[in-house]
DNA sequence: TAGATATTCAACACGGAGTTGATTATCTGT
DNA sequence: ACAGATAATCAACTCCGTGTTGAATATCTA
C-alpha cells in the first residue's frame, strides 16, 4: 500500500526542480530565492514549505536523488562482473555508463556541480570506492598492502581527476561521445597523466 | 607616494577576513551573516559596507587574494628553471612549496576550499598550466601534436586530481609533510594512478 | 597639531523568510 | 461517480538581515 505518490505532489515538486535547475543556470544559486522559485514554478510561495524546510534542503534532496542514481549505476555494473573485473574491461564500461547518465542529465549535473555539490558528490564516491576497492576486494588486482602511495591520496586523486574531467565536458556541451570520454578517461588513469602527455615516463 | 595604507583599513580588513574564516569553519559559508561577521570582527556593521558590497565580494576578494599568492609561488619558479624543467625536478619543487603555502595558511584555504572557492581557484590554475605549459611551451617535453589525449582534458584531470588531493590532506589535518605530498602527487602523476596502486599496467 | 579620513551610531525603508488558519482544488480508493 | 483525504492556494502577519544615510566621533598621516 501506499506506494503511490499524490499526483499533486509529483507535480509540484517536478515543476521546483526545474525551476530550480533554470534559475541555477541563469543567475546561480547563491542569488536565488524560494520567492524566484515560487514564481518561476507557478506555484504558491507556501506550498514550497510543504515540501522543503528551505532552498538549501531542495538542493540537498536534488543531490540525494543524483548521488542514488550514480551509486546505482556502479552497484549494478560491480555486482555483475565478479569474474570480468580484470584487463580494464570493467572500469571502462562503468565510466561510459556514467557518462551517458551525465549527459542524458546534463542540465541538472552543471547546475549541482556548480553549487557545493561538487563536494557532496565527491565525498559519496570516495567513499564508495574506498569500500568496493578495499573492504569487499573484489578487485583482486588492487590490495592495500601493495599500494605506493597512501591510499586516501590515491583515491582522492583519482576521484577528484574524474569529476575535473566530467566537468570539462559538460562545461564544453558534451562534445565527445560517453565512449570516447571513458576511453580518455580510463586512458589517463591506466597509462598515467605523463604518458597521455606524449612523454616516456621521465626518471625523477 | 601613496603606497602605505590606512593602518585602521588594514586592521578592519584583517578583523574581517578572521571572522569570516573563523565563522566559514563554524556555520559555513551560507550561514553566515554580514552581522555575523561584523560582530565577530568587533566592527560597527556599517563599516563592513565601506569595503565590500556583500559578503560574496568579500569572499572574492579573500580567493583574489589567495590566487595571486599561488600564481606568484608558480611564476617564481618558472621563471628561474629555463634550463632545469626537465626530468620532473621542477613539478617536485613547485609542488612541494605550493603545499608548504597551504599548510601555513591552512584555515584560510580550508574555508575557501569548502566553498565554491574551489571553482575560482581551478579554473585559474587550469588557465595557468594551460598557458605555461601550450603556449609559451618552454616545457619542451611536452608538445600539444604529441598528446595521446585532449589537452583540455589532460589538464581538468591533473588540475582537479592535485586539488583533490590538497583537500584531502588539508581534511585530515596536513599529518605528512610538504615534501611527503610533493612526493606522492608527482609519484601518481608521473606513473600514473594504477601504477601507484601496485599494478603493472594492464593491457585493456 | 591640523586636516583628512575611517569608524561609529542611530535610524530608516525594503524585502525575503517562514508560519498560520481558512478556503478551495484535486487526487485516491472503492 | 462519489466521499473522504489531502494537497495547493491565498492573505496576513511577524521576524530579521540588508543596504543606505547623515551627523558625530575617533584615529590616522604628513
Amino acid at each position: 500500500m501506499s506506494e503511490t505518490v499524490d499526483r499533486r505532489i509529483t507535480r509540484t515538486k517536478r515543476a521546483i526542480r526545474a525551476a530550480l535547475v533554470s534559475l541555477i543556470e541563469e543567475k546561480g544559486f547563491d542569488a536565488l530565492s524560494v520567492k524566484d522559485i515560487t514564481a518561476r514554478a507557478n506555484i504558491n510561495r507556501g506550498t514550497f514549505y510543504l515540501h522543503y524546510k528551505d532552498k538549501f534542503d531542495l538542493l540537498d534532496q536534488t543531490l540525494e536523488e543524483v548521488a542514488r542514481d550514480i551509486e546505482n549505476i556502479l552497484l549494478e555494473i560491480t555486482a555483475l562482473s565478479g569474474i570480468d573485473v580484470v584487463k580494464g574491461k570493467l572500469p571502462l564500461s562503468i565510466v561510459e555508463k556514467l557518462f551517458a547518465y551525465f549527459k542524458a542529465n546534463a542540465p541538472v549535473m552543471q547546475a549541482l556541480l556548480a553549487t557545493k555539490g561538487n563536494h557532496a558528490l565527491q565525498a559519496q564516491i570516495k567513499k564508495t570506492m574506498w569500500h568496493h576497492v578495499f573492504e569487499k576486494n573484489r578487485a583482486t588486482f588492487i590490495k592495500k598492502e601493495n599500494l605506493l602511495v597512501p591510499p586516501e591520496y590515491l583515491i582522492s586523486y583519482i576521484a577528484a581527476a574524474h569529476f575535473g574531467v566530467v566537468q570539462e565536458w559538460l562545461d564544453g556541451g558534451c562534445r565527445e561521445t560517453p565512449a570516447e570520454m571513458a576511453r580518455i578517461l580510463t586512458y589517463i588513469t591506466f597509462r598515467g597523466p605523463l604518458f597521455a602527455a606524449g612523454i616516456s615516463s621521465p626518471n625523477f
